[in-house]
DNA sequence: GTCTATAACCGGATAGAC
DNA sequence: GTCTATCCGGTTATAGAC
């Protein structure tokens, strides 16, 4: 079994605790909600006393950081059937944003959580932080994944930048989703087949001639944009 | 003077209480920040106990959605100006987003927390509430000024969706500032002039028979999108 | 040195008297 | 409409166990 984001090869005493309360915790989350999960309670049902939790984690906040990571593996896993059998672009893609939609179903409820932080520039869980660059890198890597793999050709110049906008694109719909209260979250799948459609047929257009200043215009916006942010 | 967003007309007792901790509680926020500004301190600041902020204040996140109104007004009259003078679509929204960042930056340390809760459904602080309405509407309305007061022609099923198109964009810009630590804050100014200058492209390409299927489409789902989160 | 437990602190929020 | 006293939960200090 490969190692995954989430948790790393060791298994010594302290991992196991830690990989104890994160669990819990998410357990508790996903069934009362966050604000409704207090350290003691997470603490009691590990099993561990309430102080304890701060050896591993540094704040309750920080547990989400753990979902992060699970969440990204879920997805990874999910995502590999469409990715092993479509060659069409807009199947790859929908199915990638689906099996995203799908595996984050169960933690609707306290997903805000991680755009909490979102805001927050001095927070170690801003998806834009340093500390999240694994986890963004990965589901990076997801869409680049993506692309390669689609029979349509992609510019090359388009290529470098694309899994960033996509990843970019894929936060944008998580958001949607929060806020989506239709039953079966129906507004945020069709959401997400109307866009995919959108984007498929942008990438298509992009080596029109008519539209070649547009495009060098966002292809120099982009990499300027990626100079100190990365 | 007119009645703004942020204090109805009436000058009650109780209005100018609520006055003085609302401008209290921000002038500290603006100081010393969020976090490090304690309900006990602004209570004591503004000369009244502390629980009796919870009277007019539901909470101390609460205490923001009067900073939301607060900088509505100021954009709106900072913009007033270009507004009046440029009728060039790209000078207009140039000026409205320069407008903007420049009345945000003295709050650029704790504007973090209008995004927090922007993730948060339930709660009524989100720019997405039924709460936040208001002054959504307000800045939208502002953006629709922006168009019809320029002197390029905007197509009338075009005009009904850019409003809240722009509103959206202006949110993204406001989340990049917040990221952003460059000297002088260039990257956002500079992030502004290269959006605007594409926005203002791809509305003037927006008549293109070739582009006519995407446009379509654009519309169509934008107009499903409003129908129940307006 | 790695890990765990107890007690206390601090600040947001509430109850209820005036 | 304002105050005081109190609660509650995240967090920290610190002592000690393995």
């Amino acid at each position: 079994m490969p190692t995954t984001v989430a948790e790393p090869g060791r298994t010594t005493k302290g991992e196991q605790t830690r990989a104890l309360i994160l669990h819990t915790a998410l357990d508790l989350f996903r069934e009362r909600g966050y604000e409704e999960t207090t350290m003691r309670l997470i603490a009691h049902e590990a099993g561990v006393a309430p102080g304890n939790i701060y050896y591993y984690f540094r704040s309750k906040e920080h547990l989400i950081q753990g979902f992060y990571a699970l969440s990204l593996d879920e997805h990874v896993a999910a995502s590999q059937p469409v990715l092993a059998q479509e060659t069409d672009l807009r199947a790859r893609l929908l199915g990638v944003m689906r099996a995203k939609i799908e595996t984050s179903e169960p933690y609707h409820r306290f997903s805000g959580l991680l755009f909490k932080s979102a805001a927050d520039p001095s927070s170690p869980l801003s998806p834009f932080s340093p500390e999240s660059h694994p986890v963004r890198q990965a589901c990076t890597a997801l869409f680049a994944e993506v692309l390669t793999g689609s029979k349509t050709r992609v510019p090359d110049d388009l290529q470098a930048e694309l899994p960033n906008l996509l990843w970019l694109y894929h936060m944008g719909i998580i958001l949607f989703w929060l806020h989506d209260k239709s039953p079966q979250r129906v507004r945020t799948y069709r959401l997400i087949e109307h866009t995919v459609e959108l984007i498929a047929r942008v990438i298509g257009l992009a080596t029109v001639p008519l539209l070649r200043p547009i495009r060098t215009r966002v292809l120099r916006l982009l990499t300027d944009l990626r100079q100190d942010t990365s």
